[in-house]
RNA sequence: GCCUAAGUAGCUCAGUCGGUAGAGCAUUCCCUUGGUAAGGGAAAGGUCUCGGGUUCGAUUCCCGACUUAGGCUCCA
């Protein structure tokens, strides 16, 4: 453990210097280029500048011979320390520089700032940097993008330039080589190529079209996450899609959150001289709070599981939209517990509980947790007492130790109304998505007055806890696509079996046993086309379809399948009924082949 | 929303230094009836994203819009 946080260290210096180096080239090939800030990062570096004249992405190859050239030089790489005077007649030239050195005086108070020296590139920083240009290991630029200066998007816009660099060239190479792995998997290449979904000009960006192979899928997922609901106790309710501008009021919506809903529905009456105003809903809460409002509740009721597949509507930005990960119109996995004090620490761990099942039967067998704080310099920004936030946060922390899970706080990431713990799937390729999220609601039950009767005869406020175990069927669709790179389990499969006749004269045979797949509920698509059956088993490879069946006059003679398995060759011929119990068996145990 | 790119047939992509476009695959039809990743042939398929401008003429040049992508900011 130590050995590897000292390794990353290592890395991180040789990243930072990397970065300097591409400093200094942009500097020799372009001299009046104001600079940014250049750190490491997770997986390589960056460094923000403001150009004279934009380059482009082909300027890139130039950058990165320029860069080789002068790591080339053997320069030693030296710091010293400068007073902030001096260090602002240094830095004259560069405003952004300049800018970062007056917020550490005035900030921090501080008196004297490092510089760091390669060659003729002399930068301030904080270090530390390896001590030769030398010894920067192989580094790769990777992209130009636009960053906000300070990430504030009032301010101006620089160019960012991202690139990578490791220890060694194959640690280069197998990195880059994530990448185009990556890249492979990219849902939105694989929804095309499978017919899985799209998004349509005309019906609008960030809205989902299912086409009917990726709906099977969900059709099995939705049927099982119900399933497990009622397991567990959970009811399930649906919801309108619309609703009255007061129900947005009294939740806080139409306060916190307007910029993020579409506009309103404006209905004319003719009794009233205001228009009546529909919104669509961006959240189900309000809707399960009222059905809980709808009659008084008593204590032994508690907790009240609702649970619904709820379809919301939110008016992201355009640039923030993203295949199906970030979308406009999306379906939560969304549930709502009402509990008692006394009930909240075993309903959230239930629910931990819950989450890490379903996750496992998706594969997700890694996740990371981070627990979701306020922000202690923004208070402001939080509804609720100052005491149940220190009690819900401290609370929340306990239930984590206690379980001895790993987690990471993230602070300043809860919501307005409430701390949370999300859990992050670590998919095949190590990369996280989000997806669990257990959020704690100071907000509405105190807005919406929701009330128990207690033991005691009196009225109590409940605890209320918002939940999304997949997050949205959307988002994680796309992340099972990227997982299985379109190549899903049996039980997801959009179509689980193609059965492939030789020639005509088997397709009655094929048609038989088509048939009795499809009254045991198997996905199963006969290819009748009058192709060669080496064209059909290609195309059923390209579909990802996991098990072909191919049926000749020997099969038809024995009643039998020959069984050919996704990415594998022949697996020969069996009895038609030991096939099915074998798929059955995948399909129940969840099998991930 | 902001920065930088891209948009040609259902898909992947050529192409036109300004004279309205082509391939492969997919589709339809015909021939072929085959044993584990492409049998052969023919036909059909395009407002070259949309709207302006320049021009005798724009898919191509200029301006604008829309959508998408990589980021920033934000988030299920």
């Amino acid at each position: 453990m130590e050995e590897q946080k000292q390794k990353l260290k290592i890395l991180e210096t040789l990243r930072h210097s990397a970065s300097h180096l591409l400093a200094a080239a942009v500097l020799e090939m372009w001299p009046e280029t104001k600079l940014g800030i250049g750190p490491a990062i997770e997986n390589g570096f960056y460094y923000d500048f403001d150009f004279k004249e934009p380059i482009t992405e082909a300027d890139l190859p130039k950058i990165e011979e320029k860069m080789a050239e002068i790591k080339k030089r053997n320069l030693t790489i030296t710091c010293r320390e400068v007073l902030i005077n001096e260090a602002k007649e240094i830095f004259k030239d560069q405003p952004f520089k300049l800018e970062l050195i007056n917020d550490l005086e005035k900030d921090e108070g501080i008196k004297k700032v490092s510089l760091y020296k390669l060659g003729s590139f002399e930068d301030l920083c904080r270090g530390p940097h390896l001590e030769n240009s030398n010894l920067i290991g192989p580094f790769k630029l990777l992209s130009l993008a636009g960053a906000y200066w300070k990430g504030n998007e009032k301010n101006k816009m620089l160019t960012r330039i991202y690139g990578t660099s490791f220890s060694s060239q194959k640690e280069l190479d197998s990195y880059l080589n994530f990448l185009k792995e990556a890249e492979l998997r990219n849902h939105r290449k694989i929804g095309k190529d499978l017919d899985l979904f799209s998004i349509n000009e005309n019906v609008g960006p960030g809205l989902i079209l299912w086409h009917p192979k990726l709906s099977a899928t969900r059709e099995v997922i939705e049927e099982y996450w119900r399933k497990e609901h009622r397991k567990r106790g959970y009811q399930y309710i649906y919801s309108p899609h619309i609703g009255l501008d007061n129900l947005w009021k009294t939740s806080g919506h139409l306060d916190f959150f307007e910029e993020g809903m579409y506009p309103p529905m404006l209905m004319e009456s003719k009794d009233k001289k205001e228009k009546t105003r529909y919104f669509i809903k961006p959240m189900n809460c309000p809707f399960h709070i009222l059905i809980y409002k709808n009659r008084p509740r008593s204590y032994r009721e508690l907790p009240i599981r609702y649970c619904e597949l709820g379809t919301v509507y939110r008016y992201e930005e355009s640039g923030v939209l993203n295949g199906m990960l970030r979308v406009r119109g999306f379906t939560q996995d969304d549930a709502h517990l009402i509990v008692r004090e006394d009930q909240f620490v075993e309903e959230v761990n239930k629910v931990l509980d819950f989450a890490l099942e379903l996750n496992k039967a998706f594969g997700f067998d890694k996740l990371k947790v981070y627990l979701s704080l306020r922000d202690p310099e923004n208070k402001d920004k939080y509804v609720g007492s100052e005491e149940n936030w220190q009690l819900a946060e401290k609370t929340l922390k306990e239930i984590l130790e206690k379980r001895k899970v790993e987690y990471r706080e993230d602070v300043g990431g809860a919501k307005f109304y409430g701390p949370a713990i999300d859990l992050k799937a670590v998919d095949s390729l190590g990369r996280e998505w989000q997806g669990t999220t257990i959020q704690l609601d100071f907000n509405e039950p105190q807005k919406f007055e929701m009330t128990y009767i207690g033991k005691d005869g009196k009225e109590h406020a409940p605890i209320m806890l918002h939940r999304t175990l997949l997050g949205s069927m959307e988002r994680f669709v796309a992340t099972l696509i990227e997982q299985y790179a379109g190549a899903f389990p049996v039980w997801l499969a959009p179509v689980q079996v193609k059965v492939i006749p030789i020639s005509e004269k088997n397709l009655e045979y094929g048609k038989k046993i088509t048939e009795k797949m499809i009254e045991e509920n198997i996905r199963v698509e006969l290819d009748d086309r009058d192709e060669r059956m080496q064209a059909k088993i290609r195309d059923a490879e390209h579909e990802k379809v996991p098990y072909m069946l191919i049926v000749g006059a020997k099969e038809e003679r024995g009643n039998a399948v020959s069984v050919r398995m996704r990415g594998e060759k022949d697996l020969g011929p069996q009895a038609f009924s030991d096939f099915f119990k074998q798929i059955s068996e995948d399909i129940d145990k969840k099998r991930q082949v």
